[in-house]
DNA sequence: AAACGATATTTGTTTAAACGACATTCGTGA
DNA sequence: TCACGAATGTCGTTTAAACAAATATCGTTT
């Protein structure tokens, strides 16, 4: 009789609304970005490479190097050498070594690039708004809001312990 | 002159606020998931290991076949049967064939499961603390009540497209 | 009971993410 | 100018996710 289960199984439903937020957060993000990889397959992009083409066109013709993508990304990819290797091959950017610096590679988007971009925009917008339209103004205000303000912690990095807690 | 990407250009920092409310979620989700599984890493789980562990351990002494398990993942995997590989050859779980039927395969969590995840909750419960307490009760309803609401679109699967549009 | 379709899992293969080691280039200071 | 440390990418390898095909079992029908 495991009386460490039994007693574990007690507190199983919940622990906590932050536990709650923080399942519904992974859930619904799980099940968006599901989505939007299908709308994406396609077109033979997937997410990764979509936002970093939407990074580059951002950037303009100057360009940005490779950190820059990387850490603009919505999930921090740390080996975009390999990202741009198939975005490269599949023609929708151009690399070059940056005249001042040849440590640094500077990743522009190809015209071909601009081109897929301005096919898919309307299509992710759209699959956006079906997803999320029906939340109505408020709603998505507020929703911004609180994910915007959960990705800001008050103090302390949540990835250091904290450095005391006896 | 590209007047293409010079036209897109304008709209580039948002398309509405569907599309920040979804650009938000993603980033949100995956920094706070990238924190839980630095804090599995060091007791060799992933991320979805621990809640296959989790579900199982809700589920009892009983267990629950492999496809169940899928189902309830917050991330739903299709290939159950290696995630169960590692699960049991780690010993945190065990499989047997369904007596009735001898095509579903059963899991259930070890006693080495049952302690492994006694010692992660109280990691894990904290970190979710950490990373979302300061959103406040009334903050973390609003969220979970909006995330949820997010999950649960009104109408048409927004998967498929919608049947008519002239 | 033999055959058919449905269900559940396994297996093989491709693709991408994760991690670490390595190489190149730059800036700085002896 | 030479050496040293930091910054930036690249490469090799391990690991896991994604997808399709194959296998085994069941329930039902003929």
């Amino acid at each position: 009789m495991p009386t460490l289960a039994h007693d574990i199984k007690q507190t199983v439903p919940f622990a906590g609304p932050e536990v709650e937020a923080y399942l519904n957060l992974q859930r619904t993000a799980d099940q968006l970005h599901r989505q939007t990889v299908e709308l994406l397959k396609p077109h033979g992009l997937s997410s990764t490479g979509y936002n970093a083409l939407r990074i580059l066109r951002g950037a303009g013709p100057a360009g940005l190097p490779c950190s820059d993508v990387g850490a603009r990304l919505v999930a921090h990819d740390p080996d975009i050498t390999r990202l741009a290797d198939r975005l490269a091959e599949a023609g929708l950017l151009v690399r070059d070594r940056k005249p001042g610096d040849r440590r640094v590679v500077i990743l522009r988007i190809s015209q071909l690039g601009l081109e897929l971009l301005a096919r898919l925009d309307p299509l992710t917008v759209e699959l956006a708004r079906r997803q999320l339209s029906h939340l109505g103004g408020a709603g998505l205000e507020s929703l911004i809001r609180l994910l915007e303000q959960a990705r800001h912690p008050p103090i302390a990095s949540p990835t250091s312990p904290s450095p005391e807690k006896p």
